[in-house]
RNA sequence: GGCCCCUUCGUCUAGCGGCCUAGGAUGCCACCCUUUCAAGGUGGAGACACGGGUUCGAGUCCCGUAGGGGCUACCA
């Protein structure tokens, strides 16, 4: 069996809807997605809520708005449509109940009439259901079913025996039938479990290949038995590593027990976190795809458009991965340091503007360069950057622990920020290469370090110790701004 | 507990029997550059889980052990 006798390549990604879109799954729906387009196939997302309980309001806008902001298109699904409709499973109840009965019909599966208490006596004495409806006399059944009894639809699992399946990335697996259960085909409210539902779908929406996560290998053969059952070509499976905590002990936590990074801020799991902590999608996309699978070449950075050039299901890792988060950084940095200039300054605004800046977009423009080698997250800008967009008459001179460099004190300090005024108002060319002859001239001039008068001029102009070079700072500033920061410096060692 | 899957530097990975005294990346450390912070450059420490086989030869194949992950629901 190979990787592409199946055309065309139709790959499904079947979230719940139960909320925010975790990092983990799009991992998964990226390996389907790079596959299909690999093979000029199509990327359809189809909605599973079957589990009514779990079922989440808005949870369908924030799927779709994950992949929009992603840039991962969908070729069929709830919002776009498609020939396969429609792509949510409440929609599709009816389809489910035929199937489901016909296997019943068949004799492929049965109406179990257990009930709850029931099933919990079975549970507490440890093994599971018992099969004690599987061979119920039809008579029986009938009456039961007449009294109104509820009821679930059971897979008839063969009792001996051994199943086998080739996972793309695996292998032959084989299961002993004997360790399966009769899994429940239909809830008694008449919604299908995700084992049929997904075989129902899938065979309906013509998918050639199934990518789930590895929690579904344990159900592997079930899900074969079932398509056999119903008597349709299987597709091929590949069943994807999953994403363990950084510390590789668990699967990857979503709310609960979040797993804090080095410096004890939580790391990001839900893409929303991923646009909140200030991380270009390109950077998550080229993240994502070297974990379980690499590009070759010792290559660490490149884009989509390459990775699905190269990228084969048969080619990822089986081994799960420990959340690599601190690539992230480094990768987002990368990205930042390369990005066009105009789309940098675009992401930039409206962090700036959340955090209470007016930002002007031609100072932005100019700003947007500066900080491209300092920023690990859109966030940084913020702390490196805003004092920029502090309007006339905002700007609040530092404190003197940040304004007084080595060995300087108060004196030292007004020395210097009264002798850089004149330097500034001299300076018909005001470019950082100018300054700096400028200043450097001043310092031995009047006898202080490069390092004490640059520094001072950077507290003073920046309020900070840490922050862009200080000349080009103050060019982008201008005469007057800078010389006003200057001496408000100098007013507040009054 | 039972079943299934997995196992190379801290982490992400390359390796598909000889090219491996195991390569890359990240993180860490040092040095260089340097007006701060970065970026960049150079260098360093750092791994084939263990035990048996098979083979002229094993990180690469097989078995076992250990460790990790998952499943064991009228959740997906």
């Amino acid at each position: 069996m190979t990787a592409d006798d199946r055309q065309p390549v139709r790959i499904r990604y079947a979230p719940s809807p139960t909320g925010p879109q975790h990092i983990g799954g799009i991992r998964t729906a990226l390996f389907g997605w790079l596959f299909a387009r690999r093979h000029g196939g199509q990327f359809i997302l189809r909605i599973e809520d079957t589990d009514q309980k779990r079922s989440v309001p808005g949870s369908i806008e924030m799927i779709q708005d994950a992949f929009d902001w992603l840039g991962m298109d969908i070729d069929e699904g709830p919002r776009q449509g498609g020939p396969f409709g429609p792509y949510i499973q409440s929609q599709r109840l009816k389809l489910y109940q035929t199937w489901a009965h016909w296997l019943v019909e068949q004799g492929q599966a049965y109406k179990c009439f257990a009930t709850a208490e029931e099933l919990a006596q079975m549970r507490e004495a440890g093994s599971g259901y018992d099969r004690r409806y599987r061979d119920l006399d039809p008579a029986a059944a009938k009456r039961l079913e007449s009294q109104g009894q509820d009821y679930v639809i059971r897979f008839k699992m063969p009792l001996t025996g051994q199943t086998s399946g080739y996972d793309m990335i695996r292998g032959e697996v084989t299961f002993d039938n004997e360790q399966l259960q009769d899994t429940v085909l239909l809830k008694s409210d008449g919604f299908p479990t995700y084992h049929l539902a997904h075989i129902v779908d899938d065979h309906h929406m013509k998918i050639s290949h199934i990518t789930r996560a590895v929690e579904w290998l344990p159900s592997f053969p079930l899900h074969l038995k079932i398509w056999e059952a119903l008597g349709w070509e299987k597709p091929h499976y590949a069943h994807l590593p999953v994403l363990l905590n950084p510390n590789g002990r668990g699967k990857l936590s979503k709310r609960k027990e979040r797993f804090a990074a080095a410096d004890g801020s939580s790391v990001p799991v839900f893409v929303h976190e991923f646009i909140d902590a200030g991380y270009l999608p390109a950077a998550v996309l080229n993240f994502l795809t070297n974990i379980g699978w690499n590009f070759g070449d010792d290559r660490e950075i490149f884009s989509l458009s390459e990775a699905i050039e190269r990228f084969n299901l048969t080619d990822v890792n089986p081994a799960n991965s420990a959340y690599p988060i601190a690539k992230l950084h480094w990768l987002n940095s990368q990205y930042i340091q390369s990005a066009d200039v105009d789309y940098l300054a675009g992401l930039l605004k409206p962090v700036l503007q959340g955090a209470g800046y007016a930002v002007d977009d031609a100072r932005l423009r100019r700003v947007a360069p500066i900080l491209q080698v300092r920023l690990k997250t859109l966030n940084d800008a913020i702390a490196m950057a805003g004092f920029f967009f502090d309007e006339w008459g905002c700007f609040a001179p530092p404190a003197a622990e940040i304004l007084f460099q080595k060995k300087m004190d108060s004196h030292a300090t007004r020395q210097v920020l009264e002798a850089s005024i004149p330097v500034i108002e001299s300076l018909a060319d005001f470019s950082h290469e100018r300054q700096y002859a400028a200043f450097k001239d001043l310092a031995k001039q009047i006898g202080y370090k490069n390092g004490q008068v640059f520094g001072t001029l950077r507290a003073a102009v920046t309020g900070q110790r840490v922050s862009p070079p200080t000349f080009e700072t103050m060019e982008i500033l201008g005469k007057a701004e800078s010389i006003r920061r200057i001496k408000l410096a100098c007013d507040s060692l009054q």
